[in-house]
DNA sequence: GATTTTTCTCTGGTATACAAAAAACCAGAT
DNA sequence: ATCTGGTTTTTTGTATACCAGAGAAAAATC
């Protein structure tokens, strides 16, 4: 029966809480969290009346927002924006380098020629006249070792934990020498990969991520109390 | 003031969002998902009834085991408990190797004495005899390692994933034969945590823990479609 | 004026009512 | 008997209304 259409199936995930779940994710991602004069509180009703809707999507969205750690619920007091403490995001870091380590490890072995380029691509490339632009650079590296890794479920923890990391990691970066560093653990690790070195792939990744780790723990301006 | 009668402070953290998130999720956990007759249907309606309660804070954690991946909300269709595949349960048991891996690097090297033979006593004792037994003792050994990490992210993480692996690992676990060699393991990793092998520990248990993915794979009996 | 008590407001928690979409049902036509 | 089409029922999504606790402001007390 090759002669019927065959349509895609069409799934409208049109609710609201799913909407509003997306879009105060990625106004808290994004918002500078750790600057002294932002404000860390959000209303229930103040979101719901903007968006014009009513409280109830709203807070389904936070309850999942919650469940994420990315804001906290006081019962009867507000909903606030969690600014992790150094310590949090230092573990949060060991727990990332735990996962990509794994990611890279499985990524030997099992990578075209032409991953490995892409992969070389994002990570060799000097980037070090822009902190932004190396920034985010980097950011592709690490979600590229997760996507080589050919494990979703590692791809998507590891992405959900970076999130979290992600506001402290802009707060603490602001050394443009460690680029330099950086980018030849980049070459070497490509290089591990390419080689299929599971063992040596996966200890440099660690230790780069661990590395990331320590400079948190000694740059950290501590603008919050 | 001694003469009022002064009684306790009656902890109240007590939102029935919260208490329903609890019981449900327990619940699911418990239940054997992969049976033929299971009802894997959740009513709302019929939950809040149950409970003697409104459908509004049911919704709330509803949405919260969603977000922790335990059950599909499909829009307007219903709520389903979760069957994972056999390729989601194996892709977690690696990921969770790679958090269990990262604690036992971590651990060598900050136990006490006192610590090591608390670890040793739950995970090496023989209990082949009973095969209950044996599987909780089995998780014991592993939360305990989560725990000697004395990092509380790892630990918490780890911990939202052996839940979601769980009953799926019920319901592969059948053969004893897998005690000893399991038990042999065990000893091991006690050892080299004992004598501060890092990179030794972390490997024990990687791949300890990646002999249970491909035990999974290997013995999983397709009760679905 | 300082301290305690009271009140009042603000915020999230819960209950209920209504709307909309999916599924089940049923009757008539073929 | 089966298919088709509309209708009813069921179930979830959203809106609204009300409740209770926490904290601030105001009032009373010393």
């Amino acid at each position: 029966m090759d002669a019927s259409i065959n349509l895609e199936p069409l799934r409208q995930t049109f609710t609201l809480k799913e909407r509003i779940y997306q879009v105060l994710r990625e106004a808290i991602l994004e918002m500078d969290v750790y600057s002294k004069n932002t404000d860390l509180r959000l209303d229930e009703r103040k979101i719901a009346q903007q968006l014009g809707i009513s409280r109830t999507p709203v807070r389904e969205a936070l309850v999942r927002l919650e469940n994420e750690n990315l804001i906290e619920i006081k019962s009867r007091i507000g909903v606030f924006i969690k600014k992790r403490s150094i310590d949090e995001v230092a573990e949060l870091v060991v727990v990332w380098a735990a996962i990509e380590s794994m990611a890279a490890r499985l990524a030997c072995g099992q990578v075209s020629q032409e991953e490995v380029e892409e992969l070389e691509l994002i990570g060799v490339k000097d980037t070090s006249e822009n902190q932004d632009v190396y920034s985010e650079a980097n950011i592709m590296f690490h979600r590229k070792i997760l996507e080589l890794s050919k494990c979703n479920m590692l791809k998507k923890i590891g992405e959900d934990i970076f999130a979290q990391i992600e506001p402290a990691r802009r707060h603490a970066m602001r050394d443009p020498t460690r680029t330099e560093q950086s980018i030849s653990d980049h070459a070497e690790i490509v290089n591990a990969i390419q080689s299929n070195q599971p063992e040596k792939a996966a200890n440099l990744v660690r230790e780069h991520t661990l590395r990331l780790e320590k400079y948190i723990r000694k740059t950290w301006k501590n603008l919050d109390t």
